[in-house]
DNA sequence: TAACTAGCTTCTTATATAACAATGCATG
DNA sequence: CATGCATTGTTATATAAGAAGCTAGTTA
């Protein structure tokens, strides 16, 4: 079973925030050091997704642990946006999740050796003194894999959950196909 | 020299290794 | 009380994606 534990999205209020004024209208839930970073982050509350808000109106929500949650975080934030009286064209902003990061677990250990062999090495990527996991691109699939070999498994890159779950399926199928050869 | 492009910064999150720092406890 | 070993803790490594802005490098 495969389990969120990471969802991006991003999204564009066409309108110009004076991040200035705006971090000082939200107090410290707000924190803006243009000298540091160009963005302000904004958490509606401890240990909810961090929102960062840009100048041009553009905004990404990171560390929501579904696409709902991603939904729920935004509508809060356009809420917050209009109760506090900042100007903003709430109407045409464009949402979208774009990137998902999972887990899943496979049923036995791997040696990461042979499944790098197994995959194909044109796909993978296997350097385990520069990193434990097994880095597998998919041909099929728009996200990439990182396999260890404990049999944990984090996809990440794909935008929905079907992409990573059929991608980790096709995973499951593969390695089934190897151990049934040898 | 101006314009453009590419790469880096920040943040989030799981995963697992090594290398290191810092502390805890026991033995001489 | 000091030294040694063990354990715990932090950092780094790598992956993806969005964003703005800076720098470095290339090209016309």
């Amino acid at each position: 079973m495969i389990q969120i534990v990471n969802a991006v999205g991003s999204g564009s209020l066409a309108t110009e925030f004076d991040l200035e004024q705006v971090s000082r209208a939200l107090g410290p839930a707000a924190e803006y050091d243009p000298e540091k970073y160009p963005g302000m982050y904004l958490r509606l509350s401890d240990d909810e997704p961090l929102i960062t808000v840009y100048r041009t109106g553009k905004y990404i929500i990171t560390g929501a642990e579904s696409e709902a949650e991603l939904h729920s975080v935004r509508d809060r934030f356009l809420t917050l946006l209009s109760d506090e009286q900042i100007p903003a064209s709430t109407t045409d902003d464009d949402f979208a999740v774009q990137n998902l990061v999972c887990t899943a677990e496979l049923d036995d250990g791997q040696n990461l050796n042979a499944l790098a062999i197994g995959l194909g090495l044109e796909r993978t990527e296997y350097e385990p003194e520069q990193f434990p996991g097994l880095i597998y691109r998919p041909v099929d699939y728009p996200c990439v894999l990182l396999i260890f070999a404990t049999g944990k498994v984090v996809i990440t890159g794909a935008a929905d959950l079907e992409d990573a779950t059929e991608a980790f399926a096709d995973l499951e199928n593969r390695i089934e196909q190897l151990t049934g050869e040898t």
